[in-house]
DNA sequence: AGGCAAGATTAGGTAAGTCTAACTCTCGCT
DNA sequence: AGCGAGAGTTAGACTTACCTAATCTTGCCT
């Protein structure tokens, strides 16, 4: 399904890093084989292009679909957690599927029913009515001492380790939350943190799919 | 897809009329080989099962998941309804899409937080929380004096003819309305019902999609 | 420069779901 | 008894979306 890998590539973009195909099918689990003839495909409709160097970059119109398709998925969660009461990562499950039954219509109107949120409930901005913020830096590379409330988790996260979003949440760690770093270690590579009365303690590689905006 | 032809076939069925695969082809709008191809991989799975006279039959597991998508679809189309809004036949064609991507999960939540509902806008049962009443009956047949109150607007009308949907609603013919039988017209076979102040005219056929119960 | 590992593609196969064209079957009439 | 209409099926083809196995490409490291 096009919207499906449109959607992965957006957060693979999102992240920054350099888009093979490899990683495609890593994320969609799906094999290399299957997403070479997708994008061929893809191509076709003009939704995604490749530079020379295989990495694939979405076209303007690529982006817009994305984006439609992320702005609902966000949309939904925030439905499902402060509508409905689903836990986050129910939600996430939930919304996988419903992004892609939903109309502009009905997108527009419980946008305005939730009273035009920007951001789905791990903080990531809805398409279209928000930004990350230009401050915005992984946890990991902060330094001790250092004070920052916590932005967004990012969708990558959602990905690798579904439990990590309970985690989170079970400890507090929700965007908004103001923490500070009392401790990074190098060589086990963990860094720990203070947010309010709590103490958490977390692998670097973890750290570095909480996104913060240093205070 | 299997879903499809299940809520079809539920449909169909509950007009009562004996359930050909030529009719079925008729309302997905799809060939007739194709509904042979597909009911017979259907009977594999377990869900339909066809009589010697080649009339359609939904097994138990068959009726379990059919109504899982109708009460799907219903839920959905009171809450686009009554929570965001929409009209009736928006709201139809939207819950035609979302009754596929609804869990059992998030359909329970729904039910609960609209204060559980037992029929659909247009006044259907939803399966499992409501049955149509036995007293029942088609407005076609009426007799001129009787008066009754509308319990539903029948799932083939919106299929047959969507603009019908919002005609009746225009008119004030909601699910709950007192009416009263004015004049039947036998050889233009139509029929004439005032409903509060207002006096509607349909014909024979249209009046046979609505149900009323006679008070 | 050579070679290996990772990445990408080709080749060939499966399954669902759809189509058209052409057939057979089965009733209800006359 | 026979015929025709409508219902149902067979045959053959297409598209999307996936797979495995095998091959080709490329970039990097010694």
């Amino acid at each position: 399904m096009v919207a499906h890998y449109l959607e992965a590539i957006y957060y693979m973009w999102s992240e920054g890093e350099p888009l093979r195909s490899a990683r495609l099918a890593d994320w969609l689990e799906v094999s290399r084989p299957t997403v070479t003839v997708a994008l061929r495909r893809m191509a076709g409709y003009g939704m995604v292009k490749m530079n020379r160097r295989k990495e694939i970059e979405l076209t303007a119109a690529g982006r817009r679909a994305a984006e439609a398709i992320v702005r609902r998925h966000r949309i939904m969660e925030r439905w499902l957690t402060d509508g409905l009461g689903l836990d986050w990562v129910t939600a996430d499950e939930e919304a996988a599927r419903l992004e892609h039954a939903v109309s502009e219509v009905v997108e527009r109107r419980l946008y305005e029913v939730l009273g035009r949120p920007t951001t789905c409930p791990h903080g990531n901005p809805i398409p279209g009515y928000s930004k990350a913020s230009p401050k915005e830096r992984r946890l990991a590379t902060l330094q001790p001492g250092a004070r920052a409330s916590i932005s967004r988790v990012s969708e990558v996260a959602e990905r690798e380790a579904p439990p990590l979003l309970s985690y989170l949440h079970d400890r507090g760690l929700t965007p908004e939350k103001e923490l500070t770093v009392t401790e990074v270690d190098a060589v086990a590579r963990t860094i720990q943190v203070r947010a309010g009365k709590r103490t958490v303690t977390l692998s670097l590689d973890t750290a570095s799919k909480l996104w913060v905006v240093p205070s």
